[in-house]
DNA sequence: AGCCTTAACTCAAAACATTTGAATAAAGTA
DNA sequence: TACTTTATTCAAATGTTTTGAGTTAAGGCT
């Protein structure tokens, strides 16, 4: 998370090599390759490219997966993005709870916890995280852990604005958490809000893949985005870009408790559709087996959810034509806690708005679709984090904001 | 400007060096410092930085500025971002005519120039581009020009969403242009549309000076956005980015020409105080004598005027909110053509919405600031294009997207 | 004053990574 | 079979940065 003022810096030889290690094995992440062709995709020479291939072989990150048959000439000997190769960490920090989650460098789950936090403050929870990593790693046969990742609720260093039910952690400074962090684990650690970290996964392993620049509108208890401009996560200047629960989507509307009316969480999100079935009496009050609720519910076509589905819609379509104008994205993404059902209905019912830059001739991505994430959406999205600034080349922000495996 | 599928490029050593040049010249145009400084904040090597600096000052882009006293040990010779050194081209070309500016790189116009467009095909407009620059270059003693920057009006490859009165232009592909202005012009181009470009500007010489991350609202014919993000512009994945005037901020409210009802431009732009004051006979139908117009008025205290004011200021107000909540900005900056006098009115007015991320203690920059920009922001900005991507860091594009003086 | 410490800066050699150019390998084509 | 095309490797050359040993210039201390 580079949330510090902008500071610059230059470039060596070694860091050079860093750079195009992530330029090849991002390129091999998105598809199977011979060394001429990403030569040829990268600039850089045969050369150059064959050492790297060569190095990340022996750290068995690619493997050569036979020659593949082409019109002329020698075929070129493809090499595929080995998603075993290695495992990064990712951590879910909630006010009530913490998740671990160990994926291979595909993304694939190896070993999920999940443990109750009785407290809160920065050691208490960094210790247990230390510890059920160290647990994670005295499997044996484990494959080198490249770091982790660390996703933690926002906004930051803002009163007064986070979703009802969660709140920000006291304590979590995120200037200072990644520091302290990599001293408990002993790993490089990255950090960032949950919206922000799913979004790389739904770009990784989901619905935007292929995909480098677009937003992420992620369901957690409130409602969060996450935004992706040419395969970098965007952050703004204190780390809380995409705090879009809180937009006024219905100018005098219903009442948030951050002081607004009519804030779009208020219209859409998990919160917003409990609600609304409490008040109608359809689910408990303490708002347990909401999703089992919700799927019965649109299993007999229920009146009272689809009218929440059409209110929600409306606010929603107005969201997605102005997040389309201001970012301009290939596509928008739905998803996290709520059930892929419902977000299929809703996306079904949006009727998305005339004066938008996104209604474009030839359109290869279709505007609004459902992302492919679970529970596990926020964890996943950490381990993510980890893979993204391993696979990524970095922008130019200054070293000591983003430690890395391969520095 | 960089709007093709995201592709990475490697590095070597020679864009290695590049980048540091691009480094170096970039902390020198925000403060003087001595080598020594710079390679402390650069993570360069001193000798690297000297080497750098010897080379910078052969080409009289920066230059040395005494010895600076200090507490102890010998006094650093500090180098100073010389404006003069060099110039740069800026242009803007609307439907109806076409600005050239000539400004050094401290952005100091020295030629300002400006003809009636007949036709707007490229072509023509090319070859009057490449006539102009001709005889801007024939005065002798002329700095060494880095290269030129061309604002065209956006939104790009979309229908029906341009600004009443103005349209984009036909047959200016952004994605075809800058090669053949390059051709045109014989220097590398960089293009972009006017709110991106006037955002530069208003970072380089204006309010948003020391600012790495800001949105500016640019008052054009409509109402446009520039975004910086950590020195970095928005552009999206079509170039579209920042479409703020057709985003609805009053849902059900005016209808605009691209079809939706509210969108923001209807209350704040240049066209709805014409409107506003057309129809209450304070100004002619043909909008002539505008700025004068609404100095008078501002001047009495007009009611008229005073009530476009709340209404625009009451929309902007949920803008500004919007924005703050998306972009998590250092600032908002407010510029273009609307005199300068009814903008500060204007942010007088504004009653900022409580839930927004940028209510954060202890702010250093206030949450909204009126820019610096006069009439020939749009051009300015051109020119400002340029000295950006000479001076700044590149990201990662590939190279061919990004030509430049210093490849 | 003279000597020490601190800091900026320079010089020449060494280190690092990429590129270049020639050579080799493997396939289709005439 | 000879030729063309494409992929790959080897070894030498290139470009840039870093390193380490001085040199210069200032303040502080005795």
């Amino acid at each position: 998370m580079s949330i510090r003022p902008h500071q610059i810096a230059g470039k060596n030889a070694e860091k050079t090599k860093a750079h195009n290690r992530r330029v090849v094995l991002g390129y091999l992440q998105g598809r199977d390759a011979g060394r001429a062709e990403i030569a040829r995709a990268s600039g850089l020479s045969t050369q150059t490219v064959s050492n790297l291939m060569a190095e990340l072989e022996a750290e068995n990150l690619v493997q050569p997966a036979g020659r593949r048959p082409s019109a002329r000439g020698q075929p070129p000997l493809v090499y595929h993005f080995n998603a075993k190769g290695a495992a990064v960490l990712g951590f879910e920090v909630r006010p009530d709870a913490l998740t671990m989650v160990v994926t291979d460098i595909g993304g694939t789950p190896i070993v999920t916890q999940h443990e109750r936090l009785a407290q809160t403050s920065p050691e208490t929870v960094l210790a247990q995280m230390a510890q059920m990593a160290g647990a994670a790693r005295e499997t044996p046969d484990y494959p080198r852990i490249l770091g982790a990742g660390l996703v933690i609720p926002g906004p930051f260093g803002v009163e007064g604005l986070s979703a009802a039910g969660a709140t920000t952690l006291p304590g979590w400074d995120p200037l200072r958490i990644p520091a302290l962090a990599e001293a408990a684990l002993g790993l490089p650690v990255h950090l960032d809000k949950d919206a922000t970290a799913a979004a790389l996964a739904e770009g990784m392993f989901g619905a935007a893949q292929g995909l480098s620049s677009y937003a992420f509108l992620y369901f957690g208890s409130g409602l969060g985005l996450g935004v992706i401009i040419q395969g970098h996560p965007l952050r703004g200047a204190f780390g809380n870009a995409g705090e879009l629960g809180h937009v006024v989507i219905e100018p005098g509307g219903l009442p948030c408790d951050c002081g607004n009316l009519g804030c779009l969480e208020q219209y859409v999100s998990r919160l917003s559709v409990q609600r609304h079935l409490i008040a109608r009496g359809l689910l408990p009050a303490d708002t347990r087996g909401t999703d089992a609720t919700i799927a019965r519910l649109l299993d007999v076509d229920d009146n009272a959810l689809s009218d929440w589905v059409d209110q929600a819609a409306k606010a929603l379509s107005r969201a997605i034509g102005m997040l389309e104008n201001l970012f301009d994205p290939q596509s928008i993404i739905l998803g996290g806690a709520l059930p892929d059902g419902l977000l299929d209905l809703l996306i079904a019912r949006l009727t998305l708005p005339l004066g938008s830059v996104s209604r474009r001739e030839g359109r290869s991505q279709p505007r609004v679709v459902r992302g492919t994430s679970g529970r596990l959406t926020a964890a996943l999205g950490a381990a993510a984090l980890v893979i993204h600034y391993t696979v990524t080349p970095r922008l130019d922000a200054h070293p000591m904001e983003q430690p890395n495996a391969f520095n």
